[in-house]
DNA sequence: CAGCATCCACTGTGATACTG
DNA sequence: CAGTATCACAGTGGATGCTG
């Protein structure tokens, strides 16, 4: 399993960069590099990967939602309404499970407000505000590269049609 | 792209965003303000948000196995049976299933060796590639704040119970 | 308004056995 | 070796109705 305390088994420091907000893009090999030796740490370490932050974290962003709340609370805090407003095809079911699981993971706080009608505003921690930036080259990523990936998906299709 | 920043000057009454003090937000809203500004085009574009890039991308790497895959490959290319080594407690229908989905997004690339036995390749194309530098920056993020997550958890656990 | 409870369909995942 | 096929099951997500 993975290491409590100390998340990078190497003693080098190369892997451990402490979120500098406006940390140069340029590691762009060196950044894939750390990740891969990272994996390869988490293997040695634990015969399991399940649980390794890795997993951790795309498990709960990978779902349906969370990306979509995350951002959506990155312009400004909502209000439940809001956010059901903000992104319409959710149910309201998974609009509060997403919620708790986001809160669960210190990345969204809840702050009721005690008014006769009952009003309860969500905005990110300042964790789930640090997820932003990383999660913003992602979305840099697939927004760049949608085309291709559904150029690659229909010519997968025809191919193996 | 990615010009529609018109949320930046919102403007709106609440624009007091109650920040933490700790986390200056400034320096990620560089990445992030572009992200949330084109989810708003997205649901302008469309009254779905089902089919915008960010979902399409995450569902996809978000899944169990996609992201071990991709970095494993990452490091160098693998055979198949290489593959279930190197990822231990993936069973051989998952392996064949995200491979299978990794290529068919133009990710990951199949080389067929027409040896006795026969012998298939598997190696990330220069998309999948590309995509290793912004999944590096959120398996840092994991990375470094895993711990807080989970120690998240712990609190969150107390405070239900 | 915000949220919980229930029921239900679908999908992702795994175990096992079989094939080219 | 590199898959495919079948079955079984758990988790996810949606629809609906109810509560404080």
């Amino acid at each position: 399993m993975c290491k409590e305390g100390s998340f990078s088994g190497d003693g080098d420091g190369k892997g451990t960069r402490p979120m500098d907000p406006d940390k140069p893009v340029t590691a762009a090999a060196g950044g894939a590099a750390d990740m891969i030796a990272k994996l390869q740490s988490y293997k040695q370490a634990g015969a399991s990967l399940d649980n390794c932050p890795i997993r951790d974290v795309l498990g709960q962003i990978g779902d349906k939602w969370s990306t979509l709340l995350l951002i959506t609370l990155g312009e400004r805090s909502h209000r439940f309404g809001e956010l059901r407003r903000a992104v319409p095809d959710i149910s309201q079911r998974m609009l509060t499970q997403t919620l708790r699981d986001l809160r669960r993971d210190g990345l969204v706080s809840r702050h009721v407000h005690p008014t006769v009608p009952p009003s309860v505003e969500y905005r990110l921690t300042s964790l789930g505000h640090s997820l932003l930036e990383p999660l913003s080259h992602l979305t840099r990523w697939a927004d760049a590269h949608h085309p291709a990936i559904r150029a690659a998906r229909l010519a997968f299709e025809r191919e193996v049609a």
